[in-house]
DNA sequence: CGCCGTTTGTGAACGGATGCACAAAGTCCA
DNA sequence: TGGACTTTGTGCATCCGTTCACAAACGGCG
């Protein structure tokens, strides 16, 4: 059933207090249908570039800027922000503030999310002292170690507990969110736990594939995967020129000027 | 224990002088097209679960296996790997060790890059020691700072230098690949500078979308960005629920959306 | 030697994402 | 008030990636 799902306006006004949104289900289009996968991975930058944008007093902004900031097309983002609901004026462009707040609204920003962080190596220091944390939406509900010469240092302003403080963590904060930095060996098992505890959204650095149940969402982050992808490009670089400059003048020494 | 010495009686393996691949150029397709970038990204992956099995003395895997471990569906694993090539026997599987071969020498790897780190701080810090990084095809040539405090001080088995030293260390060592690890204000300044000097392909940390002339390669990592499509999906599972179990769950009544 | 079970490699259908190009909708100024 | 100008929102064609499903290829066994 469904087939065409009613038709576009029906109102007429563009909806400031709703939602420009039917259904009141979040993480939806406005026609209904589910937001492209492709389209939430580019909200966030879009959010960034915004944030950007009324930090330096800009109030509207047109899709060519914005989207040049973003580093997209601009197709690309007049599109995936119709997604959202009809937020722009013609002529003029978007309001910037009220982008931010409907952005944020979509990604379900508009509450703070407690999150776990698990290791606090080198890796978790870092990533527990970026500001991009607290300032966009999350706090730090609690970063676990095993390594008992750790607890109790603080990191940004939390203290280092155990892990064995795991389940009550996640338990007393409604913790759905969990970070693994742990060395490899460990991580499945942590991950094991943080499933089981009720974490149904786990950022994972170890550098291996986490098995879990249907339902819950991983995405995992790697150095050398992105260093590799990269080695590839640069050696079809590299390869191609070598193809094109005759043999002579190779790896170029570099102009001095 | 490793039984990599072990090679299986003769005769077996098709070609190994050849490349299979026709056209001489790197990052083209057995077939001369280029690679799918999807492929490209998800190669590293492979290579690691091959390593794993390596590792544990596997001589042979089939395609569900190792797709398997790599988290992804059998028929893309054959479909990436027909990429390559026709290095697969049917009826038995991929000799783990070969495979691990030809998929290193099609990602590049067959030399060691040498990288560039700039930003010595808690990230450059965990990056410089991730152990993937040199068992991988990576070298680290300089890790870089503008702290003069920092200068001298040895991270994994390389010391600081100061920034100023940019130049001399992409020409001196040929890098073509820089990771980006300082403040958001100063990514760009860092990031034309090591364009400048002759680096393609440049790894990126900071929160902030990197100008780059054509030709140069730019991948971001952003723990912010990676956590809020992780929050959107949290949002949207919760709610689902919520939507189904008002609560404190009563009879769960058909669903009649 | 021929058959059987296994696994690869790929043709083909599908679905999602991209980007062009343009009509509709708005602003702004004379 | 009207017309020129700007910018959005989207239909459409195209491309890329995924997945199914199966014939061809292989080893092994009786
Ligand atoms: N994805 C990336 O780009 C990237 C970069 C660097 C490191 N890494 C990975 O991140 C992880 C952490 O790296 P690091 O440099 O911080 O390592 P680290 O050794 O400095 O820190 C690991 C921490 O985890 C703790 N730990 C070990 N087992 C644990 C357990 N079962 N429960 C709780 N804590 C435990 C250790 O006590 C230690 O403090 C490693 O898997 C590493 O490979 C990933
Ligand atoms: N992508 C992520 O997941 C993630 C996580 C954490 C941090 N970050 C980002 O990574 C960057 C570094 O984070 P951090 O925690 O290591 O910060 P940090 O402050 O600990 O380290 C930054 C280092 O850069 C150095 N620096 C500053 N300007 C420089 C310049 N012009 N040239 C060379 N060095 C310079 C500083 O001296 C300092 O040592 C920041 O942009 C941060 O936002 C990203």
């Amino acid at each position: 059933m469904s087939s065409s799902a009613g038709s576009p306006d029906s109102g007429g006004i563009p909806d400031i207090a709703g939602n420009g949104n039917g259904s009141g289900q979040p993480g939806t289009a406005a026609n209904g249908r589910p937001l492209p996968e492709a389209t939430i991975a580019r909200l966030p930058v879009y959010l960034r570039a915004l944030y950007s944008l009324s930090e330096r007093g800009v109030s509207t902004v047109a899709s060519d800027e914005l989207s040049a900031a973003a580093g997209v097309n601009s197709a690309k983002l007049r599109k995936d922000l119709s997604h959202l609901g009809s937020y722009g004026i013609r002529g003029v462009g978007y309001d910037v503030d009220y982008l931010v707040y409907q952005v944020s609204r979509a990604l379900g920003l508009t509450q703070r999310w407690p999150v776990v962080i698990v290791g606090g190596g080198n890796l978790g220091r870092a990533l527990a002292n970026y500001g991009g944390f607290v300032n966009r939406g999350f706090k730090i509900a609690a970063i676990l170690d095993s390594d008992r010469g750790l607890i109790g240092r603080r990191i940004g302003d939390v203290a280092v507990r155990h892990v064995s403080d795991l389940e009550d963590v996640v338990a007393m904060n409604k913790v759905v969110i969990g970070v693994i930095a742990v060395p490899a060996p460990a991580a499945q098992g942590v991950c094991d736990r943080l499933v089981a505890a009720g974490v149904t959204s786990i950022l994972n650095f170890a550098p291996l594939v986490l098995k879990v149940p249907d339902g819950v969402d991983v995405r995992k982050v790697d150095l050398s995967i992105e260093l590799q992808i990269l080695a590839f490009h640069a050696r079809r670089r590299s390869a191609v020129r070598v193809e094109r400059v005759p043999e002579d003048e190779q790896v170029p020494e570099e102009e001095s000027v």
